[in-house]
DNA sequence: GGATTGTTTCAGTAACTACTGAAACAGGAG
DNA sequence: CTCCTGTTTCAGTAGTTACTGAAACAATCC
């Protein structure tokens, strides 16, 4: 656009126009951003997603799709699918900007909000299916279903022991994340400080 | 080997033996390592390892290389390395049989004591790292860096007050899995119910 | 209506991860 | 030593996921 004509008139290219301090700054950016994309990459979100989160976080104002797509060299089908997905993780929010066209992108500020959208979704997908699956396994080795003789067996008691731990480590798991959950906001800071005290 | 000669010679599938309690049991356990397997692979651990774990821990008896290829349907190579994964965690263990030259394996028992070591192995791969660069990057931001006129820039001041919130989120999970890692084996079931009652 | 600006979708492909099966290796027994 | 039993390694491949770039679509303006 309109830098875009001038640079080339003036023979100097938009990023040498960066100033120093411009330049450490996105330097920096970039360090954080490639970070966050590591660890969401282990943490089953991909890499591409988490870099645009980082990249909203970081920046702390509203980006459009080209500035997305520039900075992390990523295609603009890339980037409008990842945009979309975060949106409908609600960790980010699309923004449009008074007499302009183009959408704009911005995260959420509060990281205590972010990370416990992020823990009630994963719960939600993960965890309450596998509940789900130990309390069937349970009824299945009960003694109503495989009668009084058979649930006395040892191997079947071993399983039926087992299963019990791990229903009780996952009761438990679930309920500390609904807390967090059901605390969402900044007010989660104070939770968390009662824990520590806690401990 | 001899039960499968034999097999063929009775005409009877192994599983087919099985009477009717086994053949419960082992479809239950199957649910279960299923559901588990399912639960790893959105985790980052692969599907497979979590799998193996799920099958040593809801046996709840040591079993050796070929069990778990036979149970599973997996090939040797990978039943092996995924084994040795396993024991490099450290949620399963060698065992050796006296008079065996077989080598058998069986889950740790206690899950909290699983959870604990899988949740300490992560923090230090994944969480570490980045606390680690938030605070490099606060460094090239700081004033000292900078300098004083540079630092006050409205851009730079807004990504250091997006570093700082990140860096205290960070700080205080760090925090929260360093109580429930240094606490593990059974007497973290008694912190956690502290935790719950301060809610 | 057509032109302009921006967004979404999607087929094809690149990049990556997990798995197999065979060969090499290890060590105890005869 | 050779044979036997079991384990580990690894090249090749199947299967999966992420990404691009182009085309279709939507909305606004003239």
């Amino acid at each position: 656009m309109d830098t875009m004509e001038l640079a080339v008139e003036t023979i100097v290219e938009p990023k040498a126009a960066l100033n120093a301090t411009d330049e450490k700054l996105r330097v920096t950016q970039d360090l954080f951003i490639r970070r966050w994309g590591e660890m969401g990459a282990t943490w089953g979100i991909n890499r591409t997603m988490a870099e645009i989160h980082a990249l909203l976080y970081i920046m702390g104002q509203p980006c459009c799709t080209d500035d997305v797509m520039e900075r992390l060299n990523i295609s603009r089908g890339n980037a409008s699918m990842s945009l979309r997905g975060l949106c409908d993780w609600g960790i980010i929010r699309r923004l449009h900007k008074r007499g302009e066209r183009r959408e704009y992108f911005e995260s959420l500020t509060d990281v205590w909000e972010i990370f416990s959208i992020i823990a009630a979704e994963r719960k939600r997908r993960e965890m309450d299916p596998v509940l789900e699956t130990i309390r069937q396994c349970q009824v299945m080795l009960s003694e109503t279903t495989l009668g009084k003789v058979a649930a006395k067996k040892e191997s079947v008691q071993l399983t039926r022991q087992r299963l019990a731990s791990m229903e009780e480590f996952m009761e438990v798991t679930n309920k500390i994340f609904q807390q967090f959950i059901g605390n969402a906001k900044s007010g989660l800071t104070r939770v968390v400080k009662v824990l520590l005290k806690a401990f």
